[in-house]
DNA sequence: ACAATAATGAAAATTATATAACAATCGAAA
DNA sequence: TTTCGATTGTTATATAATTTTCATTATTGT
């Protein structure tokens, strides 16, 4: 993927020597708010070059390109690239594998689904949702669905060590609506539903909604059906060249999210943590040492 | 003037919810790869979204501007003024949060172990690992400990759909000796171990390597001490700025196995899921549409 | 200074592009 | 189901953009 390939602008500069006074002129104009100005109209530009429209469009030619549309495909190609630049220096991740060899095509699939979601989330939101999911003096539900249990039970075993208050639903099981019947308007949900979105997560989350309760979503980039419900959403990226959709990114915002919580009840779960300690220590669970 | 502030990507993002199928994949098609895709042509815009040309001209209007070429300069604007911006801060992944913002530096973490990871990963390990998990003439175990566990169901979940002879073993639970009475000489356990290594995985490790188990290790930079029976060990970088480690890296190198092997698998998968689908529909479990 | 040649611009011809008008489709409510 | 309204797509028209042609103006070498 990463050919030295050299960008419009550099051939321009490379050539600015040997050109004509009209074409330095549109030269210059060009340069001078690069690319944006190569993506209006012809004859915008040549007027802002001070120059007639023949001298823009036999300038595109001597760049090698078949006409003015062509050359602005180039430029746009080049934007889309710039904008994935900050980490394609690396063209491939796993040394020694091709980099068509699929770690290396997911990885860089991963990051790129990481950098779009990052891209698009309100740090506020995400503070918010944070302050909302440490606030003890609700209850704290969190709900999975076939799939994404797992990422609800991930949050469930870490946010359990930091509050009390706190309860797992698996939307798939028979029981849920057992657990609704404790529900106290101002409890808080996270949810969590990505694609093929599943009806029982819906009702769950309407008759939550229902009860008065606050819910955060997590779901795909096309949203939930929940996500009008709900008080704070985040889509994550999840496409990979994979048939299945990776989780990678929820789960990352989750662990951001489990860091943070943390921090905003650190005396707590200082206390919690060596009370869960003991008893590790206790049932000899884990090895000392290595 | 300060409507001009909001860019045309903050107008999109804020009216995402009320919008309608074909506007919503024309919204995610601009911002994809934003702005590069809105300077094309209309009809060019249209094609990639998947919607007719008429669509792409009414969203621009509704978006509050008197044509498609007003809605481009606009777009044009925004890239001048961003190649002006003195502190163009696109260091940092969550725009609108300052690099010290938990949500840039866990992400830096991640990236980082991803980095670190996949750069010691032998890709002939990883692919022969893939070839071990594919094998249907063996039974495949899934182990995983308190926290791992979501790990080994995520796994679990997948490789279910795609093989058969497929268990979920969780070493905290009592039940999992019963389980070793049907491992034969040749199976595959699928392990994961992260520090704080746990006993109980310890002494399954063992006796299912006593048995002639083949054993694949998720691990940390650590290792678990079950490497030492391990034929294949992964060792993810898991350290993060936070009281927790990240399964972000081990998660990736799972998904690409999932990928892969289902690759391997395609002619058996590809009824398993089938008839998964089908099951699905009779459920009604999940929505078939937004 | 004067050809000869290249460079440039004005205007017409051509092509591509966006808008408008209309028709089909889909989904919700009766 | 059937109907109504909203949404989306198809076709046709108008508009704008690019390319070509050709006349004019600079530039260079003799």
């Amino acid at each position: 993927m990463n050919e030295a390939r050299l960008t419009i602008s550099d051939r321009i500069q490379s050539q600015l020597d040997d050109l004509t006074r009209a074409e330095s002129q549109l030269a210059h104009s060009i340069l001078e708010n690069y690319p944006a100005s190569g993506l209006g109209p012809l004859s915008a530009l040549a007027k802002d070059a001070e120059v007639s429209v023949p001298t823009v469009a036999r300038m595109v030619q001597k760049l090698g390109f078949n006409g003015y549309p062509e050359f602005q495909a180039e430029l746009r190609e080049e934007l889309k690239a710039k904008a994935k630049d900050p980490i394609s220096k690396h063209d491939s991740w796993a040394d020694g594998a091709p980099s068509e060899h699929l770690l290396n095509r997911l990885t860089d699939a991963v990051i790129d689904n990481i950098r779009h979601t990052l891209g698009q989330i309100d740090p506020e939101d995400f503070d918010k949702a944070c302050a909302l999911s440490a606030d003890t003096t609700h209850n704290l539900f969190i709900v999975g669905g076939r799939i994404t249990h797992t990422l609800a039970e991930y949050l469930f075993l870490h946010m359990q060590v930091i509050r009390p208050k706190i309860t797992h639903i698996q939307s798939t099981s028979n029981a849920w609506p057992h657990y609704l019947l404790d529900v106290k308007e101002g409890d808080v949900f996270i949810i969590f539903d990505m694609r093929r979105y599943e009806n029982n997560t819906l009702k769950l989350a309407e008759m939550a909604h229902s009860k008065g309760a606050r819910i955060i979503l997590f779901t795909d980039q096309w949203r939930s059906p929940v996500h009008h419900l709900a008080e704070i959403s985040f889509s994550c990226r999840i496409v990979v060249p994979s048939a299945w959709d990776s989780a990678a990114t929820p789960l990352l915002l989750l662990e951001t999210m489990i860091s943070s919580v943390q921090g905003l009840t650190w005396g707590d779960t200082k206390d919690r943590m060596e009370a869960l300690e003991d008893m590790f220590d206790q049932t000899k669970l884990f090895r000392k040492f290595t």
